[in-house]
DNA sequence: GTGAAAGCGCTAACAC
DNA sequence: GTGTTAGCGCTTTCAC
């Protein structure tokens, strides 16, 4: 069913077709009116290979993540919320969100040089910023619209949303220290992938601002952010001499590791070495004790990065009139049970 | 840089620049090598939305999936493995994995039905299979290529591959019953998913099969199939009389909800209650106790239903002479700590 | 082995 | 307010 077949079974021409199907104002309403009835009784729906070639734009934009790294680091809920909130933005434009996935081996850069190339989305979400990155360069040198989601020292100005991880850690060694902590742990990705290297400078601030040396054996550096690499984490804090007595974990998914390696060492999550997460989540509330860590609206911040894409699009700047977004996005800390006083 | 320009810049027609391009054989070896280094150096990729108007085909092949259910369900790492195994067979064809997720509160067939109308996609993947589901009646009415992860009444004959629920139900009771366990309960989720009716069905058939009688009381339905629904699961276990020795869940995430609800009665996990969960995962082993559940390679079954799916396309069914798979995909059981013998 | 040209479905510019 | 037509980038006949 092409437009063609529908204006013909209408005796009307393709291009008014066109015009009332796009709701042009320079249609006859009675026209319009049995076009869209047509339209809709024969099921047609424009293609979208023809309008893309035609307009240059696909009205599909592309969300860039790593089946390797991310998902897997983040788990589950952490991009579904996000992709829901970015859909909520999407919805009124009838923008597509598709998600690209680079497959794990495959180099991100790359990837995103074919998706471009291809023109298969109009603009892009990346994420799993680099601390440098070469995708930044590549899409603002090409002039595709794009907003990170997270900090990176490449490319000038940008848009970019990242999570407070100063807030994170500075709230967390504050909290810690108030309490007695001296000896705080931080686990940090073993990746290049930029928080990492934010989320060690804040620590490492927040110690000094508490007048505590900084002890690097104290930052360990995950190969996996998960249960597995919260289980090694703990396996190497325990082995320190004199033992650390809390530790802020760079993923909240680590913390059942690290439960796991105290237990086996007879020790107490909480009572033994005070534990803090990330993030807030179906299982932080759930663990025993339940995980101190923090709330971020990822719903919110989906929308968020919508409205920074729009505004680099000039056919949706008008609609999303936000400037550059360039925003460090809040946390707020949720008291649990796991980082009481030292013993 | 269209073709047109890589036609000029070398002196050549577009239409040997294409051949050259698209392999065919019947172009000079020379003047193929001198397309594609022209096509390389000056970073030409063919136009999709050119191709596809042409060939009427995307090269892209769509994963569907609900940002409600399943992912939050499932929970991090099950689709990400299979996206990896499903990639591993597109790679060679240069076939495009990308994925549409349905918003929550969108109807997944009004979904499903505009993705192929757009058409977007080749071919689909369809997950979170309902007992009836419209999509599967409509894409073989439609004749789109798709393959389903999930079985359903649906539309008689179509390739499926769905996990081995009967085999988790039978084998978990009958590992109970062996241990001396007579009251066990089962946790299923709450929705139309037509894996719940499977999962109980088979509950039912091993229990009758081991003698013992089905009590409707022990098969608990939870609206979230994550940490929150196996807290509130076990809440209602435990409200009964005499209380179930064990329970199987549906989802291993769900055992983070039920150790919870567990301690908070003053009861541990697996000595007062046995557990048994679904998925092997990073989770499973580093919980305490750990958690008996079933090894599933998720790789593997990308790989399989992305033959699967290939397999019902004219383009590449040479390529993948698997015929029509309808399969039940092997588990394995994996012995954790979480089942001994009721005291 | 290569060039010329048609045409995939659509929108937009232009004529009336 | 509507019809006509060019052309987006590409592949694929069809000549030669």
């Amino acid at each position: 069913m092409s437009i063609r077949e529908l204006a013909s079974h209408l005796n009307i021409s393709i291009g008014t077709v066109s015009r009332a199907l796009n709701g042009r104002s320079d249609v006859n309403a009675e026209t319009r009116k049995r076009v869209l009835e047509a339209a809709a009784e024969l099921g047609y729906v424009p293609n979208q290979s023809g309008r893309s070639l035609r307009q240059g734009t696909t009205n599909a934009i592309g969300f860039m993540v790593e089946t390797n790294s991310e998902m897997s680091n983040h788990g589950d809920t952490f991009f579904t919320s996000v992709y829901d909130g970015v859909q909520k933005v999407f919805a009124p434009h009838h923008l597509d969100l598709v998600v690209l996935l680079c497959p794990s081996g495959d180099d991100p850069y790359d990837h995103v040089r074919r998706v471009v190339a291809r023109r298969f989305v109009d603009a892009l979400f990346i994420s799993a910023i680099q601390r440098h990155d070469p995708r930044i360069d590549f899409l603002i040198e090409r002039e595709i619209p794009f907003i990170a989601l997270g900090r990176s020292l490449s490319g000038g100005s940008h848009p970019w949303i990242d999570l407070d991880f100063e807030g994170v850690a500075t709230q967390a060694v504050n909290r810690l220290v108030a309490r007695g902590h001296r000896r705080i742990g931080l686990v940090n990705p073993g990746s290049e992938i930029n928080l990492g290297y934010i989320f060690a400078d804040a620590y490492r601030a927040a110690l000094a601002a508490n007048g505590i040396a900084y002890d690097p054996q104290l930052l360990v550096r995950a190969e996996q952010t998960d249960e597995e690499g919260g289980y090694r984490s703990a396996d190497a804090l325990l082995a320190l001499e004199p033992r650390p007595t809390a530790v802020v974990l760079v993923n909240e998914n680590m913390a059942i590791g690290v439960y796991r390696r105290l237990h086996e060492a007879g020790l107490m999550p909480g009572r033994d070495m005070a534990v803090i997460g990330l993030r807030q989540s179906q299982l932080t509330g759930f663990l025993s004790p339940t995980l101190t860590c923090f709330r971020i609206s990822l719903f919110d911040l989906g929308r968020r990065l919508a409205e920074g894409l729009l505004a680099t699009m000039p056919a949706y700047r008008d609609s999303h009139p936000v400037g550059l977004v360039q925003e460090v996005w809040p946390i707020e800390l949720v008291p649990g049970e796991s980082d009481p006083p030292p013993r």
